[in-house]
DNA sequence: TTTTATTTGTCCGTATGTATT
DNA sequence: CAATACATACGGACAAATAAA
């Protein structure tokens, strides 16, 4: 009797057929089935994860619902998706920069904006105190029409007041900056972790259920060191990955 | 009616508890309570999250598992462990540097080695022919008894033919390289990623079937540029943030 | 010390989701 | 498409431990 390849736990919280059905998405985008093109059989896959045919349909099936792969009866199941959209990270972190080569479309939308007293521990980032104002803006940035991150800026208000405004007309946080007087900023510094998507997330980024957001929270100032934004930025784990390069000096 | 604080989703494959258990989690590592030491009640936490109190329980029992709290009748829930570990990024990263000062036991523990042709994707990464001889680490890493994450190195076998002989003895990449007459090497780039962890990651670094890693890949470079090392480390995502700063230069 | 409020722990039962056969 | 077994989630009621009045 042969042993399964991969083994799924049970009875902790996750469901088997989205074990599976991550375990899938791993070894797509690990490769493994980029000869042909498409998934074993479904019976080749329960034997694998050691699970009943069924759950093995669960599991194609949320992927599908997530566009990943396409089953089609007696033919198969294509796979759909593949590689992983590569953001750069550097002093000189900007949306445009380094994803302009990768992709025909980007855009960064509007998604809210506000004005209200700074939380302490975004205060100490930017060097206020407490309660201080500050503007607050929400984003959403696409890649050839398909989102790949939401974020919230925050910036401080007794500098730049108008912020969400200049953004809305210009579409740039770059280009709000310079309309403050501020042509230039660099990224000091950037804390990265990984966790669930919650649904305000997931329905921002179109993603499926269980599906997991990078966090990136960064702080960048102006070229004296003087904080200009805290940007809390998160990214579909499945789109994208960081890439921290020294080239355009460090992050 | 008042709106849950936080929503969770139902039907989604991942339970209820688990997705609570994270939350709480979340907050904690977030110092959401670190002025009281102690979780809100456990009715409170149902309100918050829109749920019964004996799923809020579920999840406490999980997080009481783990360590991370510890509940007592009539007193409330403590907060045992706080913060996630910072591992910081940078042009000269090692693991002892940077985390010392926030733990005790540093260890770095040797899995296993090998001597194999290094594979197209790695080889290139390390400037070799798809082909030539290389040398496989496998470490883990702890940090006070904590596994905090596990790693895959690739090193050209004809400049490093004895790094695992030299690790095993060492217990140190660096002094490793130091044995074979690099004194010093910085860090190239660093490509970051998350996914669920697989089953052998889940035991090696202790995880609960559904938990996530971050997967960094890294590449590093003798002082003349030319690559020594290429690095797939996997972190133990609720345990870890990976901290870019440009201080020690860029990473 | 007694009383009271708060908080965790345990019991019951019921409905739905998950996984196998 | 069953039927079955188990896990998950909810609702209510009450007991036990603790802390504060």
């Amino acid at each position: 009797l042969k042993q399964p390849a991969t083994t799924v736990d049970r009875r902790n919280g996750v469901a088997l057929w989205r074990q599976i059905a991550d375990g899938i998405r791993m070894a797509i985008s690990a490769g493994e089935f980029s000869a042909v093109g498409k998934l074993p059989g479904e019976i080749a896959l329960a034997e694998r994860f050691g699970v009943n045919r069924h759950t093995v349909r669960a599991a194609i099936a949320s992927l599908e619902a997530e566009g990943v792969v396409e089953a089609t009866p007696g033919r198969g199941t294509r796979i759909l998706k593949q590689s992983r959209l590569k953001v750069p990270l550097s002093r000189r972190t900007r949306f445009s920069s380094g994803l302009s080569e990768q992709a025909k479309r980007l855009e960064m939308s509007y998604l809210s904006s506000g004005n209200e007293p700074c939380p302490p521990h975004i205060a100490e980032a930017l060097a206020l105190t407490a309660g201080d104002e500050c503007v607050t803006l929400e984003t959403l940035s696409l890649v050839d029409g398909m989102p790949v991150s939401c974020a919230l800026h925050h910036f401080p208000a007794s500098r730049f007041p108008r912020m969400d405004h200049y953004f809305r007309q210009e579409r740039s946080i770059t280009k709000a900056f310079a309309a403050h007087g501020l042509p230039d900023y660099v990224r000091d510094h950037t804390d990265i972790t990984a966790r669930h998507a919650d649904e305000t997330e997931r329905r921002w980024l179109k993603l499926a259920p269980g599906a997991i957001v990078l966090e990136s929270i960064a702080v960048n100032t102006d070229l004296a060191g003087v904080p200009v934004q805290y940007s809390l930025t998160r990214f579909a784990a499945d789109r994208v990955s960081l890439t921290v390069t020294p080239e355009a000096g460090a992050l």
